[in-house]
DNA sequence: CAGCATACGGAGCTAATATTCCGTTTGTGA
DNA sequence: TCACAAACGGAATATTAGCTCCGTATGCTG
């Protein structure tokens, strides 16, 4: 809510992007549980340096977590364009999927996106949700979707493949858990 | 592997039994962040009587993943006995699910079932395995279930929907994803 | 290049929690 | 009822991780 950055000092710019370098690279590895010490570590500063640049360890997540939402809105736009909208909307959860692989932190934040609150993304959220609400809208429109598909249902199943990223429950591939979930958005045969 | 609780003094069997209902509770609604100074105030007894009967706070966790996983092959059993096939997996699949309903601790346990190494749970998974490795099966057999399903399927699809019930992402209900997930699970109609 | 506001570093403070230790209490067998 | 091993209670300890504080260093402006 404040652009007061005013003139940041040549070393205090340069100091702050590599602790967000750091910290991308630490909360992709352990998640919420990285510590700040090792994150000062990492960035080549001392920790009161970090807590200069984000008043707390929450505030330098979230500010993480922003950015990557905003990539997922970003995910969407570029989709959007595909001309078949259930291609579209595969491709959105595709895509989504493979941006936080490998990244623990943000599998965790796109699970619990609810639940723990970060502050500041709910306008990432709503362009992702007017994007994907826009293509759910066609692909049901197209008859390739149940007709009872919402973008809450989006947030549902995506929570649901991204689970199976974080948790690897025996070995499991998230390719597999999202192609059995896509074949259940068909609209049912007839019932 | 030891049963060397050989006539356990009468308080000491007694303050067991609270101890372990207490955690039950605790576990319940804190997971495994619930502390052991609460565990121990809720079963009316010093720390100290808490770790005279586990070692530590994993122990007593697993103690209570492990009675919990022996119910989920209860559950198992007894769906066996339905006479059709799918039927018996989806009510496998939604009675497990009712069973950890509330149960922050062991929506965690299921979820993460393979990541922690909860040691002395192998022999309730595995009687799990078995009989839904058969349900699955018998399904197959009568066309009602995707020919490419196994037990490995099971466990990530029962993961994705403990994790609707755990994150609650947008307020979603995880039977809505249960019916989904099943509907992702039937043969594909032709291809 | 001087002066100073800005920024840095990191030792140490604090709070939270698992776990230990040992003096006290109690069930139980003789 | 006695004696004592078994069990208990909870203060104290150990550890960990977020965060503060303040003396020092350094870009920037004039």
């Amino acid at each position: 809510m404040s652009t007061e950055q005013r003139t940041l000092r040549a070393d205090a710019r340069r100091n702050r992007e590599r602790i967000m370098s750091a910290g991308r690279e630490l909360f992709a590895r352990d998640g919420p549980e990285a510590q700040m010490d090792e994150i000062a570590a990492r960035a080549g500063v001392g920790i009161g340096t970090v807590y200069r640049h984000f008043p707390t360890k929450e505030a330098l997540l979230t500010s993480m977590v922003r950015d990557r939402f905003q990539e997922f809105g970003e995910i969407a736009t570029l989709a959007e364009e595909t001309v078949d909208a259930q291609e579209a909307l595969e491709t959105v959860m595709r895509r989504s999927a493979e941006a936080v692989e490998g990244d623990v932190g943000f599998q965790l934040a796109m699970m619990g996106s609810e639940q723990l609150e970060w502050e500041g993304i709910e306008e990432q959220k709503a362009v992702l949700a007017a994007v994907v609400t826009r293509i759910i809208r066609r692909a049901v429109d197209a008859g390739a979707l149940r007709g009872d598909f919402t973008f809450e249902d989006f947030g549902m199943v995506m929570c649901g493949i991204t689970s199976t990223m974080y948790y690897k429950p025996g070995g499991a591939d998230w390719r597999r858990h999202l192609a059995i979930v896509a074949d259940g958005l068909r609209p049912p045969p007839e019932r």
